[in-house]
DNA sequence: TAGAACATGGCTAGCTGCAG
DNA sequence: CTGCAGCTAGCCATGTTCTA
């Protein structure tokens, strides 16, 4: 599927000045030029300056910084890194280093100071490692770095549909613009109001005790945000989250589990009742559930009654809408 | 290995609510 | 009233995974 190419302009001339291609790793960080965050202008500029590849963003000027003097993104988009693959990039950038630098920016408020764009896994592992990390610096507004942040995100195609829905919803609760989210996310209007819609709908705290269980598809976590409207189904949700079992499974395991319980009950079917002969004779058994009425004859145990009562329905029911007449 | 089933993303149409 | 934004349902095409 082709992707809108909106991070193109992130190495542009369009961006406010402050970041040549000489390495910056000693230089106090250029502040960012002041850009309109919101409003149609500020969006429109936003996306319209994002408009380079990424590619071409790993081709800049890389420095080397200290892992300490940065921090996180002021927004989150990941639930948690799948098993072991913190440890397998920890392993392979001791053997390897860092092939694929990190993108940050001069911290918005401290000077000295960077946070980071996309790379916070190679981040922590250059930090347990207690290596510099290989970054590009960029002065990007709020907006650039969500897009960049969720495009790169689409590029790699492991955000999970809830770790997507999550980081739609948190961008909206900043007020970002849906065009923003739209371009950062890369989806329509139908599929960010999709993402929101199941994001709103799910407490989060159920969202993070599953985890980013990316076997589940949309249309499943569509389906449990709906199961969950009935209150009863919380309850049941909630009540199997307490089971010290719930938290050995994997995340993929835990929606299903929970999914599961989040389902109606299926209404409990009466027992049949068995029908006898004044002799004691077992005849039938007579089960009603939903307007259907089912007989089921022991033939062998009766003599064929049960081939001899289907012969005589149709006198049964004459008589029966005899009755019904009187 | 082929077909079925499932997951995903995109599109259209129709509806509602709101602001001008 | 009109236009716009947002939401939902339904459909379709494509890719991936499962199963016989």
């Amino acid at each position: 599927m082709a992707r809108k190419n909106l991070l193109s302009g992130l190495t542009g001339g369009e961006l406010p000045a402050g970041n040549s291609t000489a390495p910056v790793a000693n230089e106090a960080p250029a502040r960012p030029a002041p850009v309109p965050h919101f409003g149609i202008g500020g969006t429109r500029g936003a996306i319209g300056a994002v408009s380079r590849s990424i590619e071409q963003l790993k081709a800049q000027a890389v420095v080397e910084l200290d892992p300490r003097s940065i921090d996180a993104s002021f927004i989150s988009d990941r639930l948690e890194a799948p098993d072991g693959t913190h440890e397998s990039l920890v392993a392979s950038m001791r053997d390897h280093g860092q092939q694929v630098p990190i993108l940050v920016r001069p911290h918005p408020e401290t000077e000295g100071r960077y946070q980071v764009v996309y790379g916070h896994r190679r981040l922590r592992a250059a930090a347990e490692l207690e290596r510099p990390v290989r970054a590009v610096v960029k002065p990007l507004n709020d907006e650039q770095v969500v897009v960049a942040q969720g495009q790169e995100n689409s590029e790699r195609t492991d955000l999970s549909f809830i770790e997507r829905a999550l980081f739609a919803a948190r961008l909206e609760e900043k007020g970002f613009g849906r065009e923003i989210i739209m371009a950062a996310l890369s989806v329509d209007k139908t599929g960010l109001s999709r993402l929101i819609s199941v994001a709103v709908k799910i407490p989060e705290d159920l969202i993070r005790a599953i985890g980013p269980a990316p076997k589940a598809g949309r249309d499943r976590w569509v389906e449990f945000a709906a199961r969950l409207e009935v209150p009863s189904a919380l309850d049941r949700v909630r009540a199997r989250l307490r089971e010290a079992s719930f938290s050995e499974r994997g995340t993929d395991e835990r929606f299903v589990w929970l999914f599961d319980a989040a389902a109606a009950p299926k209404p409990k079917r009466a027992r049949p009742v068995v029908l006898k002969a004044a002799d004691g004779t077992k005849l039938a058994k007579l089960s009603s559930e939903a307007g259907r009425t089912t007989l089921i004859v022991d033939d062998e145990g009766t003599a064929g009654f049960g081939t001899y009562l289907a012969a005589t329905i149709p006198e049964l029911y004459a008589a029966f809408k005899r009755r019904d007449e009187a």
